[in-house]
DNA sequence: TTGACAAGACCGACCGGTCGGTTTAAAGTT
DNA sequence: AACTTTAAACCGACCGGTCGGTCTTGTCAA
């Protein structure tokens, strides 16, 4: 009846996921991951079957919860298609710290994993293609209301995830996360521009 | 009679710098860095002193390599700043796939020695940005020109080095190198709205 | 004869993963 | 309630192999 109570799934969980985000896959060994999660090796590969099998859990983990931040936001409220488009990125802007303070567990290990491990990066292909069809469907109705044709909604939701996936590569190397905030505040000028709204300038948070 | 240069060095830094921006550091080992150089592990060990020193002069002569392409463009005989800021870029999406074919050695492995290995991070760090100084010589006269001020020239071009580190994560994802190339053509979208231009988009490819 | 350079066997630490055995707690039996 | 059964959860010593790096033994041009 009541189920065999274990955390230790989830402790690992979230430890790879806090050690792949700021070392990549490969740095992040099995020992460090159980030591961190403070789990045995036997716990971790009871619960497991590899590492790889792992990491596709914990990507799949990660963007359920970075997406449940970012659907509940107050944006969301706003009726006007175009003011809601721009209330969303500034969202991200406000939320980028706690979304991706450490970095995007995506972006740390897709490159070293592109051509050695297919399963990880079909899944991490899939999970950055699931996070693009969220942003269109806020940013696209924007663009319909301005018949703005020249970008697609598409484009535009790929070109934000390049910025923030960016962002993050050179705030991690200058060591300045406010690297991050700025990269998004300026897609959101630019799509500030492409709507053709005036007075979309940065309304800076915290210095 | 001239003296016969030894090129252990130059295969070695070659092989680095190409299995490198396709794996990241730590899945690079030094056995596959000598196999594919053609170089044996003593001569390897004579002419580097670690694995990390090697990594750093592979940066070095990753960065000086690129930037010579870079500035060798067509685009510098312009004699308008803000046509040569436009060409500048469209000179970038051009020659993408020639200097980012298969990512780019800075950013592949940036996210992985950030809080690992702090020699490498730092001479990134300087590398990011001599990159971004270089590319604020070319954008910010434009700025000027058009009497622009919300944005600087600085501003601009962290963000183009963020739009191209970004696309080329999301190009390596997807498996699809025109993400590369339509990365780097929104952003001279961006510019063109804002040096208050018209008729510079060109049409999107993604399906 | 010398010294720069190359070769590859070798080193200890560490890698991802396995294994036999122990603990835990829900369910069945009395 | 007390005891037995059962299977999942968990443990950590251990495995073969690989890691970055060292060392001895050369080769060869000046």
């Amino acid at each position: 009846m009541v189920k065999h109570k274990t955390n230790t799934k989830e402790k690992v969980i979230i430890a790879t996921q806090e050690l792949m985000t700021s070392r990549g896959y490969s740095a992040t060994t099995v020992d460090e991951i159980i030591k961190y999660a403070g789990v045995s090796k036997g716990g971790f590969y009871h619960a497991f079957k590899s590492k790889e099998e792992l990491t596709i859990v914990a990507l799949e983990d990660y963007e359920e919860k970075g997406w449940e931040i970012v659907a509940n936001g107050a944006y969301a409220e706003i009726e006007d298609p175009v003011e809601r488009a721009l209330a969303f990125v500034q969202f991200l802007e406000e939320k980028s710290g706690e979304l991706w303070a450490h970095g995007c567990l995506l972006g740390s290990i897709s490159i070293e994993v592109a051509n050695s491990h297919p399963s990880v990066i079909n899944r991490i292909d899939e999970l950055f293609d699931d996070f693009e069809k969220g942003i269109e469907v806020i940013l696209a109705p924007a663009l319909e209301t301005k018949k703005i044709t020249e970008v697609s909604g598409k484009d535009l939701s790929i070109h934000l995830l390049a910025v923030i996936e960016g962002s993050i590569i050179t705030a991690k190397s200058h060591r300045n996360p406010r690297f991050l905030q700025d990269g998004i505040a300026r897609f959101r000028h630019y799509l500030g521009l492409l709507l053709k709204l005036d007075g979309v300038e940065k309304k800076s948070t915290h210095q």
